[in-house]
DNA sequence: TGTTAATTAGCAAGGGTTGCGAACTAGATG
DNA sequence: CATCTAGTTCGCAACCCTTGCTAATTAACA
């Protein structure tokens, strides 16, 4: 994702008015890397405004992806997450707390099998797991982290 | 999966009921390579059971899951598919009609970059992109099956 | 300062799934 | 075959996540 003053140039050139709560948003996933979902991205907000709605972070972070400037990761822990990196990597969950980290990839994984038939536009990897914080050894309970 | 009449044997071990819903569940996903969802799965159901219910299909299939007959696949289209391939394997969604197909792994990937900090206990691989009845050359419509 | 198109926030509604409980039944027992 | 009962089914309400709709608000610009 471009940097909050690079996104509001591009917002202010397709004649996206650039509110408060787009430049919050902005700040808030900006080299943001703990791929949030909407409801938590939500939580932090509403501390740093109070009244912010659910509905326009939705909105907003629906229009970023549309402008290629963040990705959807769906893990299958229910909500979407979002993600300014748009670099290409893959993730690994985290089946105890949650947390998703990203995963950076040695080489691009090739078809096999498939001799041409399909077309592919993307390849998505989910790793589930449990993350340090949350590895059985380690008694400390885990951090509920970015879990909503 | 097992053979239906394997799971048949399974059930009554555990003191579950052999019931005509059961029966008819095991029979329809037996060899069955479409990814259904729930409500797919149910469609089929009704036309040899009409009155079966779309609850009934959840639970069944959830008792399968924990059996360990069947995964669930996620593959960020809404609802989740059911797969009695219990191999190992991934998947390839076409995104312009939603059919899902298996993609063998030619090798098991490696965790690179990890550097044994997390405990991976799955790996779900998802190549979405166009399937053969889909690709923009072929002019006919796509092929709605397996959608919802 | 006024105008207006874009945006917000709230709420309803939608899709997918699960909890709950009353009615039903497979299977065991005599 | 009649009875019994633990397990099952089914319908419905409720849940979570997300989107549609719309009245009220506001950024941007003349
Ligand atoms: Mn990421
Ligand atoms: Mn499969
Ligand atoms: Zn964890
Ligand atoms: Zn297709």
């Amino acid at each position: 994702m471009h940097s909050p003053t690079e996104l509001a140039e591009k917002f202010r050139e397709k004649q996206l008015k650039l509110t408060p709560q787009r430049q919050l948003l902005f700040g808030l996933l900006h080299q943001n890397d703990s791929h949030p979902s909407a409801e938590s991205l939500f939580e932090v907000a509403s501390k740093q405004m109070p009244g912010i709605s659910l509905r326009t972070v939705y909105q907003t972070l629906g229009e970023l992806a549309e402008m290629g400037e963040l990705q959807l990761v769906d893990v299958g822990t229910g909500a979407k997450r979002f993600d300014p990196n748009m670099t290409d990597h893959h993730h690994f969950v985290c089946e105890s707390c949650g947390a998703v980290r990203d995963v950076e990839i040695a080489a691009k994984p090739k078809m096999r099998g498939g001799s041409g038939k399909f077309v592919i536009s993307q390849v998505g990897v989910v790793f589930h797991g449990r993350c340090e914080n949350c590895v059985p050894t380690a008694k400390r309970s885990p951090a509920q982290q970015a879990k909503k």
